[in-house]
DNA sequence: TTGCTTTGGACTAATTTTGTCCAAAGATAG
DNA sequence: CTATCTTTGGACAAAATTAGTCCAAAGCAA
């Protein structure tokens, strides 16, 4: 699961069953352009997509979730110059302090 | 710099200088109310604003981008469930991974 | 009260993202 | 070589998001 774009991801899945593109934005529900956008990474999936991409591969959603978003922090934050140890260790730890000061709130 | 937003940040900076909304966003030439969003983060400012908020609270304009960064990408993923940690564990070896494969590219 | 600050709603403009359609380029098989 | 299917990506309109401004009301301190 390491290493590629959540894009390499899916294609890899879609190869490995030999399908082509067409048949799974069928099963999908999707356009099979749009499918392809999906595999280069220039169009982004919904979470409900997410969801019939593990359901149809039968992969874990969580797994694919996490690839998914993975992949757009890491593309937001190699826009910018190079600083994103930091950046990802400040936003862990921001992500902490928000969810306690959330139920705090409560 | 820890624990706070970046909203948090810049307020904090500009009241330990005491300094009303107004004067600051008329230094950085911002709308006030602009500003007062900015400090309550339901408006992101701009690379140059950053900028412009380093120079002027004499900060450094790195810190104040990873304030910046990791509070983007705090939110991002708090949007969804929260598979946070993970999320960033994978993203820091994807910008690894993704920033070798350019230079390998070329 | 007066005057200044802060907050946030409303609204438009600008920008970004989505989804679709289509055509061209690539493969593959006959 | 031809016919067929797949892949790729440009173009475009629609939809969604975000930005920036203006303004009024609330808050605060003198």
């Amino acid at each position: 699961m390491l290493e590629e774009t959540f894009g390499d991801t899916v294609k890899k899945l879609r190869e490995d069953r030999k399908l082509p593109l067409r048949e799974v934005a069928e099963a999908l529900k999707i356009d099979t352009s749009m499918l392809g956008k999906i595999e280069k990474n220039s169009r982004k999936p919904t979470k409900h997509i997410i969801g019939k991409f593990a359901t149809f591969f039968e992969v874990s959603d969580k797994d694919l979730t996490i690839a998914f978003l993975s992949d757009a922090v890491a593309f937001r934050v190699m826009e910018e110059e190079d600083f994103s140890s930091e950046v990802f260790k400040v936003a862990e730890e921001k992500v902490k302090y928000l969810k306690t000061k959330k139920l705090l709130d409560k």
